[in-house]
DNA sequence: TACGTTTCAGAACGATAGGTGATTAATTCG
DNA sequence: CGAATTAATCACCTATCGTTCTGAAACGTA
């Protein structure tokens, strides 16, 4: 009962976020996020409790999707080095593409709120944790060689991923060669060179779906 | 002749430059690079010309200190492998490692002038090209193999570079590991293989210094 | 000492920040 | 229909934003 809401909560999230993560969160303003939702300032405090709130549902909620696409790729099982290459040769840049939303939320350590900083940190962890699971079976299979022990292969991993995020930031003409970056990246640790898999059942990177 | 003034320019800057990179442009206020500066406020306006025109000068200083580092490093000559491992294994993340600063400033692209972010875009070239130069004559005294282009070598060096600020972004225990992950990165693309220089004589990286 | 010049300290500016209240609109249920 | 309930509207609040102005303080020079 009462007046129903006028409003997709998932659609005003995910507008936020684009605009959260285009200008950060210092850098988005209350105004712009009312305008850009449709949600008026009482309402948007109504239902998020805020800026904080509504940044930190934001990030969650793209953390959520990020989470959704690591799963089908590096989160597979059984755990291996096709879990990795599947990973890193699915990236690409979108034509509009400003960063990881995680990634730059990284640089905005002291302005956000602890707890909210601290979901982004525990992401990074997660990730490197995936793939040091990943690079412990490809190790064990013989996959990859036991020269670096599995930590030191997950950090080279995220290294790259995370990398790959800042570099691309300059836009598509990054996509340019890109295959042969990845190939590059992946062969570089000893992996058994098999091309590009170009696979076109491949899922999308969720870089180019959130 | 008149009231000399009371501060000392590039102590000012120092001062600004660590707030900025610590909060990012939206993220730090006025008030507080007054107070971190001791500048006051109309001396600030003087002098820079405003927020916009501290943050330019500001970043322009710090692109300059990291671009004397990788000129003692990457831009040495005769151009070749020896620069990039130079390079790469004099990383290490100071105590208080709050990321990049030219890394962190290229997540604020629509919060900063576009002139301001222009250099930011131009250093980011500047560096890759620098790792195109050394490759290219690592390429051609066989000390890199030349299944991928120089190209795409100046790119994954990037990559691992700006991934490394990302990275060590959650502090000193990122030190832990590290010589071998630098190690990894190196040997991984097929340089032959010499263990750590651990130079002592080598420059520390600028990611300490600045 | 008096004057021109330059910096300093801080108040004050308009604009806008994030956050609220009082009122009106839309719905359910009796 | 009318009472109860919930959301939307919009004017309004205080604090603070980046910026500017005013007048006193500190110099060199005459």
């Amino acid at each position: 009962m009462g007046r129903p809401r006028s409003y997709d909560r998932n659609e005003v999230i995910a507008r936020a976020t684009a605009l959260f993560w285009k200008k950060g969160y210092a850098g988005a303003h209350l105004q712009e996020l009312v305008e850009v939702t449709g949600l008026n300032r009482f309402s948007l405090y109504k239902e998020f409790g805020g800026k904080d709130g509504l940044f930190q549902t934001a990030i969650e909620s793209y953390l959520n999707e990020a989470d959704d696409y690591y799963r089908q790729t590096l989160g597979r099982k059984p755990y291996g080095l096709a879990n990795i290459t599947a990973y890193f040769r699915s990236i690409r840049f979108p034509a509009q593409y400003d960063g990881c939303f995680f990634v730059n939320s990284l640089a905005e350590r002291h302005v956000l709120e602890s707890a909210t900083y601290k979901l982004v940190q525990k992401f990074a962890a997660y990730v490197e944790d995936l793939y040091f699971k990943n690079a412990q079976a490809a190790q064990k299979s013989g996959e990859l060689p036991t020269r670096y022990d599995a930590r030191t292969l997950a950090r080279y991993f995220t290294v790259n991923d995370f990398g790959l995020a800042v570099f691309g930031i300059n836009g598509p003409p990054r996509n340019r060669g890109l295959p042969e970056l990845l190939d590059l990246i992946l062969s570089a640790i000893g992996a058994t060179g098999e091309t590009a898999a170009s696979g076109s059942d491949a899922p999308q990177s969720w870089r180019t779906l959130v």
